[in-house]
RNA sequence: GCUGGAGUCGUCUAGUGGCAAUGACAAGAGACUGUAAAUCUCUCGCGCUUCGAGCUUCGUAGGUUCGAGUCCUACCUCCAGCA
């Protein structure tokens, strides 16, 4: 079982330690976008600069490309990438709902790829077998994101994705006692990979052991009682923690979270699938319970030049920038900020040079993973309240 | 000087009798939440009571026509060739 320390609670909040069998994982704590085993515009190196402890890669788009067998044979995510570090994948699940021309059936999803337009089925199984190959420290289970805010729907997709997560949960067991008996039988005692334990900031030297664990994925959408439903469905099942899926705005998100994480163990880590584009999804994320984050939107709106400042976000192409040689942010210590100011990123932007995207990737990037670090630091110091106030105020 | 060609929104460009006038770029602004996103959307002659009508525009000045960026005349400028 993937092991998870908590230090401090409370209410529903707390403040714990992940540890992987590529490293800790200091929670809360804001894991990096990586969906193509990059995190757009930045280096690994960058990466772990500004801060960042942990990647997530979507299963989906390393299965089209380089392939699952490729990922096998560089010797997982994390040595694939250089990352090193903590990783995650998400099952491929998102892609039902991002995607157009789906075609979903009780066994599973057909896609089309979008490199070509070429055919492509996934399944539980075949997610779960996909992010065995890549090789990630957590895995999340195939679930079925509904595109509907309708209630039957959102209902039968909840229903889908749990009678997906037995056929996960199987399937990734199989898995497991696969590699540790190391004869395929899929009869192996479990427990085998389960013994291995790591202290707070000691990571494995060396090869990494294989060893992957696998989060239940709770839908529901807007419905609490479909949340308490499925959230009761994940929680009875044998996974190392949880994924909360299908959350898009803050709005609501409080009584939803807590609801859910009043009924998930507490023992268990809890990850807030593709939020935090927004700071209050972070500060309400954090409070009610979740202990990782993930989100595109930081890297996707420092592309397109949208950029975080503690005053709210800013868009560096406005005229107004453009004598403007002030830091972007005078608090903020990343490289964008200690050694450019806004004229300058200005005048990167308007040129189109690929600096500007990579610093303000940087920046942004760092302003989330920091605004958490800081999250975690507010609730060892029974700040939080105070810390969430005051920055929610200035910021919107 | 002669002959031929060309002058359209900041730039390049479409347009050969019914157009405030095409497309691209530039410019101005907005969006973006488990990434088909270094993407997408809107504005872009002027002012308004801004849905809708009005006014002024296609080198300049006249003319033909119900109607001209489009046809005619003159002039100006640029380009090419010849003197």
């Amino acid at each position: 079982m993937l092991k998870f320390d908590i230090l401090k609670r409370n209410e529903l909040a707390r403040v714990g330690v992940i540890h992987t069998p590529h490293g800790d994982i200091k929670t809360p704590a804001f894991v990096g976008a990586a969906t193509r085993a990059t995190v757009k515009a930045l280096t690994m190196k960058e990466m772990r600069e500004l801060g960042s402890q942990a990647i997530l890669a979507n299963t989906y788009h390393l299965v089209l490309r380089p392939g699952v067998d490729l990922l096998k044979e560089a010797g997982g995510l994390a040595e694939f990438s250089s990352w090193h570090g903590p990783t995650f994948t998400d099952s491929g699940g998102f892609q039902i709902f991002s995607l157009p021309d789906v075609k979903i059936s009780e066994n599973g999803v057909k896609f089309k790829s979008y490199l070509d337009g070429s055919k492509f089925e996934m399944t539980p199984e075949s997610s779960m077998q996909a992010q065995w190959a890549i090789g990630a420290d957590i895995h999340m289970a195939f679930d079925h994101l509904a595109k509907s805010e309708n209630y039957e729907d959102m209902k039968r997709a909840m229903e889908r994705t749990h009678r997906w997560l037995d056929r996960c949960v199987e399937e990734h067991r199989r898995l497991v006692c696969a590699t540790s008996t190391g004869d395929g039988d899929g009869r192996g005692p479990q427990n085998v990979l389960r013994s291995k334990n790591f202290g707070e900031g000691e990571s494995p030297a060396g090869p990494v052991e294989k060893m992957q664990f696998l989060y239940a994925v709770v839908q529901g959408g807007t419905f609490l009682d479909l949340r308490a439903e499925s959230a009761r469905y994940c929680a009875s099942k044998e996974v190392d923690g949880f994924g909360i899926g299908g959350v898009f705005t803050a709005e609501g998100m409080d009584e939803m979270l807590k609801t859910v994480n009043s009924i998930l163990p507490e023992d268990k880590p809890r990850h807030l699938l593709g939020m935090g584009q927004e700071p209050i999804d972070l500060f309400v994320g954090a409070e009610y319970g979740c202990d990782t984050f993930d989100c595109v939107g930081p890297t996707r709106m420092a592309r397109n030049g949208s950029l975080y400042t503690l005053d709210g976000r800013i868009n560096i192409k406005n005229a107004k920038y453009t004598h403007d040689f002030t830091p972007l942010m005078e608090e903020c210590d990343c490289e964008c900020c200690k050694n450019y100011n806004k004229a300058y990123l200005h005048h990167l932007f308007k040129t189109d040079e690929i600096t500007a995207k990579v610093l303000a990737s940087i920046h942004n990037e760092h302003f989330v993973v920091t605004t958490v670090d800081r999250i975690r630091e507010a609730l060892l110091n029974d700040t939080f309240d105070e810390y969430k106030k005051e920055f929610l105020a200035r910021y919107y």
